[in-house]
DNA sequence: CGCACTGTTGACGGTCCTCAAAACCAGTGG
DNA sequence: CCACTGGTTTTGAGGACCGTCAACAGTGCG
């Protein structure tokens, strides 16, 4: 019985590659079963508040979620966008540690943690997804560190429309559901520098920009040479 | 039966106050009762490296060390220091995502991944400790990425001196084990920028160096207004 | 049309990185 | 004891980068 502290190799071969929907199997099926309907969310509303007792562990099922907290300085910072598959408020202590909130009206199931850990009891593999959804995001986390703590501004652009590229799916053209201000406090720079980044990249020819949140990747050779 | 999957209060009260000890007794239990003797590593000497397959789970007996990974452009991210009565490991996919390395000359014990996961297939509190210091882990990576994120110099080395003091129990005197590049490498600020930010606090007055790595705490007022 | 909001652009200044050199420290060997 | 060596730490000068302030453009909506 070694299952469930070890990880299967799909899950964790790359930092920050691994999706949630990677490590879902027993996960999604436990949502699948719990016979909850999906609650809307407008674009803007939260879904559940740092500090809040963390009571319930979502899906999202529609649409894109961020999470972020408040520092004390009144400024904010966005740990991470949740795209539909994606888990929210596993890695939770009794208290949600971050706030949830939706970018794009969205669709999410709710589960609730009780339940979970009853299901997760009996169920081997169930304790496995919850531990390689909770490295998962710890991996990312860290890597989200590493570019924050290196990265100049073009780097962490580059990486971030690369990335996010990725994790939709999109091979040229892509809609950045996100503000310019949700993608400054994510990376880590202030609005305009992340206006002033984006319209640099188009000047050179990296990318093109239909309207201010349609991009497309024209270059992606060289957003990747940007990714050290 | 949530106890697996629930956080017991004590440990999730707040992000980075969580030391692995605090949520260790199972866990620790799990290593005095393995048998296995302590391992000496002299200082600069690793104890497992980012990429192999990870086998072990340590614990510190004694000494101090750290866990960072190399960027691609060959600079190093040092992720957390670890003191005596924290874990290292725990928070691995099927390979290590981090290098550990002994600070000063240290001591730690081994367990085996497979051993561990046996115990914790009948042990629901270890499992809650297993998840617990992982919890821990992810939530300290997340306030590091917010001071990487925001914080001048001036306020990642207060925050630093501060949040190592309490982990070691400092009141006024501490001794720094890390070198200056280490402290960069952690802050993700040129060893420069460190040094002149250490010799600026002590013109204010607001600590005092006997040599550069004994350091004295003169004002934890003030080096506390520095954190926000 | 006016208004509110989001995004872009320019000018300027501060912070922190780079480059370079000096001071300090521990250990080694003459 | 002193000179020499390799390492770490400190200090200085200069400049790049990015944040701040300010103004303007674009968009959607009443």
């Amino acid at each position: 019985m070694n299952a469930a502290f070890t990880l299967p190799p799909a899950a964790a071969t790359a930092g920050s590659a691994v999706s949630a929907s990677d490590a879902c199997c027993r996960l999604c099926k436990a949502f699948a079963e719990s016979q909850t309907a999906a609650t809307r969310v407008g674009a803007g509303e939260e879904v559940f508040l740092e500090g809040e007792e963390a009571d319930f562990v979502y899906r999202v099922e529609e649409g894109v979620l961020m999470s972020y907290r408040m520092l004390g300085d009144g400024r904010r910072q966005v740990v991470d966008f949740h795209l539909p598959g994606e888990f929210l408020g596993l890695e939770a202590g009794v208290e949600y540690s971050l706030t949830a909130q939706a970018v794009t009206p969205a669709k999410v199931v709710a589960l609730g943690r009780r339940r979970l850990a009853t299901l997760a009891a009996d169920d081997v593999r169930l304790t496995r997804d919850l531990w390689s959804a909770t490295v998962g995001a710890y991996q990312r986390s860290q890597d989200h560190a590493a570019i924050l703590a290196r990265q100049s501004a073009t780097e962490r652009v580059a990486a971030f429309l690369l990335s996010y590229a990725r994790r939709i799916g999109a091979v040229r053209d892509m809609t950045l559901p996100m503000s310019r201000q949700d993608m400054a406090d994510f990376l880590g720079l202030a609005i305009h520098t992340v206006s002033r980044t984006l319209t640099h990249l188009e000047a050179d020819g990296l990318i093109a920009a239909r309207s201010s949140r349609q991009v497309r990747l024209m270059r992606r050779d060289r957003l990747m040479a940007l990714c050290p």
